[in-house]
DNA sequence: TGGTGTGAACAACTTCACAGCG
DNA sequence: CGCTGTGAAGTTGTTCACACCA
């Protein structure tokens, strides 16, 4: 129920999860769908589902269901997915040319507008269709002049936290940051992460602790993981 | 202290990044860090990291901080990252080929041994030097004669959840994931997945809820998220 | 009847605060 | 004296269980 309750940040992103999979049952013609069939298939608990939606309202019919398209909807608007969202990459390496091409994010309303890098070999080179390669010191003319929501950084360890305090000083507000650091930035601006290496000893860990161990932690590690699976951690932000 | 306690999902995705930070301050030299500088550079409290800790033993001299070079080493055995891990690339578009050149990954120990893919298409391409794009029918195959740890998988949503049972046929215990779906997995195969869009969503809620509104619950949902701003999140495995 | 919505119980995780020790 | 290690307190997030209603 909307009112002053705190809305935990992973319902945030089980939100995100949910309206994924609604919009596949649209484009099938579902109409209708039961917290049960919608927990199954996003790996949540029915229950849970249902108390998150309850943060923002009751969308659903007792004994009936949720109207998929409606539910949809609604979720969208929390989100904030109603407009485009405008996208800068920074950072024209192996990772940043894919994600230009990567048709996932067009498909849900982000738009890479501008790519930028400080390499000077990479300056003015055509990185797809339309769009140049321009000098990162360029980023904040143009975010005024054009406007960009949010940053994709894709470049080195080394000049991360350098970036990112360019892209502050930009005005963005919303970074996706592909660089293994965590970022320093201001309490106003967010960062997620997104972290391969990271992600991989996970998984490390969880394999290790099977075949290795006879020590009294790791089989309890190992017995913890089987229900455990996929991950999202709260990080608070000293900066 | 080791025994009987349960290990915080998220107390291993830290321990990972504490790792990479104490191999940045191996190189340079540094010989003893503080619990205090090494939280704040990897943005935690550092009594959560000393607690972090003290799951798997006692590391630290009081009065001084803890010694670089053998809490480095401590945690790269409670990681399992002393071992080369060999992984197979599943997908050979455009994730699929910037990872394989990705440099991270042979930086930490994680080898490419192989890339599959059942586009015919693709297969029998040279993806890189040494390496080229073999038949997904042939996984099992290679897997018994030369043995994968993990697989990282760039595939379409819609083939995910198939491919994803030929690797757990395969005998592999590990799985990162990049496609945009929830796999549905046996309790022993651990799954992490990289989700560029729910954490693009995410960033669109904390900017949406900044600006838009007047609702009781998206100011306190800003307020929320302005302490709040990285994440994991803990999902259970309901196969 | 069947599935939602939700307070209350529970579980997990984080932070505090200080004892203990080099 | 200073920083670690850790029980206990506090906070946040999840699940239960059932009242409620189309």
């Amino acid at each position: 129920m909307p009112g002053k309750t705190k809305i935990p940040a992973a319902t945030i992103l089980r939100l995100s999860i949910y309206h994924r999979y609604l919009k596949n049952l649209e484009e099938d013609g579902t109409d209708v769908v039961s917290s049960a069939e919608l927990a199954s298939h996003t790996n949540v608990n029915p229950a849970q589902l249902r108390k998150d939606l309850s943060y923002f309202g009751r969308f659903g019919v007792r004994g009936v269901g949720y109207d998929v398209s409606k539910l949809s909807n609604r979720i969208r608007v929390i989100l904030g997915l109603e407009k485009e969202w405008n996208m800068a990459l920074i950072g024209a390496g192996n990772i940043g040319k894919a994600l230009l091409q990567h048709k996932q994010f067009e498909a849900q309303g982000y738009r890479f507008v501008a790519a930028f890098d400080h390499d000077p070999e990479k300056i003015g080179k055509k990185i797809r269709q339309g769009m140049v390669v321009r000098p990162l010191k360029n980023l904040g003319r143009f975010m005024r002049t054009r406007g960009i929501d949010l940053a994709v950084m894709a470049v080195s360890t080394r000049h991360a936290q350098e970036v990112v305090e360019q892209v502050v000083e930009a005005g963005i507000k919303g970074v996706l940051n592909f660089a293994p650091v965590r970022l320093k930035v201001p309490g106003d601006v967010a960062v997620q992460n997104v972290d391969f290496t990271v992600l991989l000893d996970t998984l490390t860990y969880a394999l290790s602790t099977v075949s290795v161990s006879r020590d009294s932690y790791s089989l309890e590690a190992k017995k913890n993981w089987s229900r455990i699976h996929s991950w999202p951690i709260t990080e608070a932000n000293y900066a």
